[in-house]
DNA sequence: GTGGGTGCAAACCCTTTGCAAGACT
DNA sequence: AGTCTTGCAAAGGGTTTGCACCCAC
């Protein structure tokens, strides 16, 4: 399919860039989810992201001005340490940043 | 209002418990967000929730399985120190948990 | 009367579902 | 045949918008 992008894309995006039907396309997401080939993710506008899953751990920055994304890294340890204090057994997390890139600060 | 719940709530879920307007409470909650008195969080079921917003920095812990949330403190300093690989300016961030709680693990 | 907040209905957008048609074994 | 995938249209669910109405100053 088109996981060629290497930056989380969202469903009407994908539709724009490949005359493909929709309902496919959901679908086919999910069976990815579900085997683990792909992710998702979310930048709080109510669209979902999907990003190849075969990178390391990482999360996003996302530009409010003109909607670029970069990967960046988080050094998780201290952040995990904090943990103690739930007794929720946690799974996952959700953990991105917002601001403004490079050229629109 | 009904900023009475001591968890975000979403609109849905206002609307059960008060019987008001849709379309004003979104206004409201809008008018809220502005002046600061209301935080927008999400826990990427597509629909925003919300909380007021004079309690400290705090993040979130949410069961997969009956929905219950938490509270929770993060030491961000860690993280803070990862974002220097990034030349974005950052200005917020979303960062929430997922799991299952002491009745449901 | 003017301006701002309210209510209803319709529109919007993303996502899901139902069902019939097609492809593959 | 039987099963799994596709496509289209419709429905669903949350959110936004248009516009008329009402209240207060």
């Amino acid at each position: 399919m088109l996981e060629k992008s290497d930056l989380p894309i969202s469903v009407p995006e994908i539709l724009t860039q490949l005359h493909a039907n929709k309902t496919t396309i959901y679908r086919q997401l999910d069976s990815f989810i579900k085997d683990g080939l792909v992710s998702e993710v979310e930048f709080g506008d109510g669209k979902k992201r999907y990003e190849l899953a075969n990178k390391k751990h990482h999360h996003h920055v996302v530009c409010k001005s003109c909607g670029t994304v970069a990967d960046i890294e988080i050094d998780e340890r201290l952040l995990l340490n904090s943990l103690d204090q739930t007794d929720f057994k946690i799974e996952n997390h959700n953990l991105e940043f917002f601001g403004f890139c490079g050229g629109c600060k």
